[in-house]
DNA sequence: GCACCATCTGAAAGTTACTATCTTTTCGGA
DNA sequence: TCCGAAAAGATAGTAACTTTCAGATGGTGC
């Protein structure tokens, strides 16, 4: 069902038709007008067809980009990045220390704003159980991914059980550290209705979650894993 | 979500209620027409609407016992089980060991009738993305229980990193799990129709169940996690 | 430059899950 | 037998999708 729309991913290819740069930039436009929304109003309160007329596009339009209202607060575009991080990284290294350095290589590489809007979309998420369950289709589908990758680092099969609980475990801690990076910065609630643009980290007193602080977490949960998670 | 019984005081009432029962019969008459008619003409394809028609309730009842369709299948009642045996294990287990021994305590406690519905809500979860999604959360949640169980157990606050991560890598691995156990489903249709069933075995053995395979693959995967995702 | 074609867009109506409110029925206790 | 309370039913909504069809637009071969 779910229709991978092929490639969209900006920057990409520096040239491609025009058509296709339009249909990222009314992609872009439809959701950052859906968060500002969601944000603003609640996400439950906020219909299709208030996004798209923020949008200035028809309702069908909207769900011609995605398939529904979830997938705009879910789709994460730095799946595929990490995926590509860790084919990449040398064969010698162990494949959860691979993990940590392409995940530490991919955030490492997020602008401050793009930061903090993840750690929004992440905030958002965890607000709504709704998204909840949706976010967690995608986290399998990255599993899937992660485990096909692996596979071929290993030399083993893809279905390979110690494959699965390998991309399963580390997709997990990866997801409750993230969380608990969010959670230390429940201080700063929610920005007031009136800013369009994210709240820039490092002002008004204690500063957003920095990187640095969900690359160190990380890294000492994955030591935990391959410890074996003795408690 | 469903309010507890509640009135299982012996002694204190001698009837449990003409009504309670009424009541629990016709949930279960609901919850029996909905699964038939899922599996002979497909869950999307199957409206509240013919469900109430065919257990001779309203609508509007449907949605007094359930609070959406997907919880007609998704209900699972053996969560609060799981946490208990889990306590339960005695406290030179190691976490991992301790989910897993829980697991499979509560699995192999089924009476016959209880373990075909099982198999039956495995299957049906299975083949249906939405399910599974709400499958998924419902582990999630399930699997937060557990963090604050493990964290009582080792004596540690519920936000230690180290029972995040072990929290996360369990819910991790128990989706992909899941998952393999689907594909795997999906690769042997099974013989639904017809209710012939060979014996379970291993029934009072202590031998990994097969609920769809699940259990058993869980079972195993976690033992790779114990040993720190060698592969 | 021009016609052809695929794709994108919009309008409108339909389906369905789910909610809210109100009335009727039914049960339990005295 | 009667009364209060809980459950069930009927009805009318809301909003997320879906489908269909007609028209606009950009890319491509000529």
């Amino acid at each position: 069902m779910t229709s991978l729309p092929s490639g969209d991913r900006p920057g990409d290819r520096p040239a491609v038709g025009l058509r296709e740069r339009k249909k990222a930039k009314t992609r872009a436009a439809i959701q950052q007008h859906a968060l500002r929304l969601f944000r603003e109003q609640g996400y439950a309160e906020t219909t299709v067809d208030q996004i798209a007329e923020a949008a200035e596009i028809s309702p069908s339009t909207f769900f011609r980009y995605f398939a529904t209202k979830e997938d705009v607060v879910i789709q994460d575009q730095y799946d595929p990045l990490m995926i590509a991080a860790f084919k990449a990284q040398p064969p010698d290294v162990s494949p959860v220390q691979a993990v940590r350095e392409a995940m530490i290589s991919v955030f490492g590489s997020l602008s401050e704003q793009e930061w903090a809007e993840e750690v929004q979309r992440q905030k958002l998420i965890a607000k709504v159980p709704e998204l909840q369950a949706a976010a967690l289709r995608q986290v399998a589908a990255g599993i899937e991914m992660l485990a096909a990758a692996a596979a071929e680092r290993a030399g083993r099969r893809p279905d390979d059980l110690a494959v699965l609980a390998f991309a399963g475990a580390v997709v997990g801690v990866a997801i409750a550290t993230m969380a608990a990076a969010s959670a230390a910065s429940a201080a700063s609630p929610a920005p007031s209705a009136r800013s369009g643009r994210s709240a820039r980290p490092g002002r008004s007193g204690r500063t957003a979650p920095q990187v640095g602080d969900f690359a160190s977490l990380f890294a000492a949960a994955l030591d935990h894993l391959e410890d074996g998670l003795k408690l």
